[in-house]
DNA sequence: CTGAAAGCGCTTACAG
DNA sequence: CTGAAAGCGCTTACAG
């Protein structure tokens, strides 16, 4: 036997056409048990594996799903969020689950997504992830929808938006950071992340820590608001801004682990003591969260659930099913830097 | 138009046959400019993508490489090693450069690697990428060589092995990391990390630190070694045993960053400083080694760098070419954790 | 339950 | 420089 062993070679071993080996190895019931089995232990022999892109062009589709992964402002390779590693090996696994392969591609905003994958048949629909300016792409998930691509996003779930989304219930996440912040006796809690419909998830934790402050009858002061965007440096940047604006705070809500972690340093070269002098709670639960110095007291994102949801959204879209977007539950994860 | 555009419909528009228009688009110099043009004209209105399917399946290629990544031991989503998502940044940036996609899978060791993939038309070729116990996929990398299956591997590069494979000197980083250290005025200096055959990278490492230790007319001690692999909580309990060893140590070569960050935690939790106490230094330089606290000493590996060889190397072996084993070059990074 | 025929959309000789 | 023909290895009607 030369080269790789198809469909033909086994027809002609077993002595049947070979389109019943396709339906035999396809597990067809209108293939007698006997003729299967004979089928099937010739293609163990052979280490025969059906040729994916014959299959593909055929049944015109591809068991692939492309991810698209795309953070802005774009950075170093190196300064990926770990919470989306999470979320890729998570993907990964979903994917698998449902017999789907996983393409991976680093995107920037400018890329043609939709040409690029569904239109040359590489992938069934794409998992769009990544943080960037949400009024920046926008206008490309209304080009998506319009063009009929098949695609699902990780992101804030907001009435109105074009296609479906899975994410996390930020806006809570927020209010219960805020909520246990405020029951250890913090009075002045600064937000330090965007806080814009230019990045909906970060306001929409800027708006439940805004809810919590009112409900406990404190005003959200703008002079306690910082921009950051989800890099330790960035993180390390506004902490020190917002120290130099001698606001006077006692605690930092960051919108995300990454932000916490480099807002620490921060408080730590200036020395102050986390969290007796100021408390630091971040967002994700990155592994890093547990042992940074002192533990984060962070929120909690099930990237098992949401890459289930993700994939299962994914996969009813493409197969004209109902497909709806939805929020999964966040969880407090309370640590030593809120003073445990 | 109903439907995806094909060459045939371009063929039709443009007047010529459908070959033609293959050509054209592929950019074969035996087209007239003339042709040329109007082909591409017609292609981009019609915003036509040549099929993948059906040109992978008449070409007997795929334009894609499968990156397998595995760890042992299996460890949650959330615990790969932020170093291999640097890694898989640069690989994917490395492959769109080379025109190819990047087909990602996370694999247990027991899954069919060849099979999978390269017998199916899935990928051209694989990447295999993660820490593993090397004699246990020894057998394995034996048997794609056998088979023919085009891969290259991250990992420590040794003479022998089947296959290519590309890697950091990780016994120059180990000496330079432990030279360093000595120079610092460290006389005992603990390795925290696996330190046998079973996973070479570590024990070059290992090796190397041994190396500078013996230049400097100091023993390599068993008491001072202790079995890590690269999670932070290996490393805050390895660091808690050597402790109760009462081993006596100024120093901590970690061989990860990972475990690096775990040991520096849990020897803070015994009070001890550092530096003052206990220099800690890494290995890998992951972007949380800045930020740790204090910020991490540790070799830095360029991943950059790292991915360009590994794919081009892959892709010379897929075109049949000569390509061989490579290392890169460590660079240390000195930072706090050893006194600045 | 099985086979003969067609065709998915390209690329690759080959001929002119 | 271009076209007619063949075929990559499957799956999908259709017929029996």
């Amino acid at each position: 036997m030369k080269g790789k062993a198809t469909s033909h070679d086994i027809a002609y071993l077993a002595g049947v056409s070979q389109p019943t080996v396709s339906r035999a190895l396809r597990g067809s019931p209108t293939v007698s048990e006997e003729t299967r089995k004979r089928i099937l232990e010739i293609a163990r022999e052979l280490n025969y594996k059906v040729d994916k892109n014959a299959s593909n062009l055929r049944s015109q589709h591809c068991g692939t799903l492309a991810l698209l992964f795309f953070e802005d402002p774009t950075l170093d390779d190196s300064f990926i969020n770990p919470f989306f590693l999470s979320m890729l090996g998570s993907l990964t696994r979903a994917c698998a689950v449902q017999g789907y392969d996983l393409l991976i591609s680093f995107q920037q905003l400018s890329d043609n997504w939709h040409t690029d994958y569904q239109d040359s048949n590489k992938a069934d629909g794409i998992i769009l992830l990544g943080y960037g300016d949400y009024l920046e792409y926008f206008a490309r998930l209304e080009q998506l929808v319009r063009k009929g691509t098949h695609f699902v996003r990780w992101g804030a779930v907001m009435p109105g938006q074009p296609g479906i989304s899975i994410g996390c219930d930020n806006f809570r996440g927020g209010k219960d950071v805020t909520e246990h912040l405020l029951s250890r006796g913090r009075k002045r809690i600064a937000f330090v992340g965007h806080a814009s419909d230019h990045y909906p998830e970060f306001f929409e934790r800027y708006r439940g820590y805004s809810q919590a402050l009112a409900h406990a009858s404190l005003q959200t002061l703008p002079a306690l608001q910082i921009d950051a965007f989800t890099t330790e440096q960035s993180g390390y940047d506004a902490a020190c801004a917002l120290l130099d604006r001698n606001a006077g705070f006692d605690a930092l809500f960051c919108a995300s682990d990454l932000i916490a972690i480099g807002a620490m340093r921060a408080l730590q070269e200036r020395g102050l003591r986390i969290p007796e002098d100021i408390a630091v709670a971040g967002f994700d639960d990155i592994p890093t969260a547990r042992f940074a110095n002192p533990s984060l007291t962070t929120v909690h994102q099930d990237t098992k659930v949401a890459a289930t949801l993700l994939v299962e959204s994914l996969l009813n879209t493409i197969q004209g099913e109902e497909a709806a977007s939805q929020t999964i539950a966040p969880s407090l994860v309370i640590r030593q830097s809120t003073g445990g």
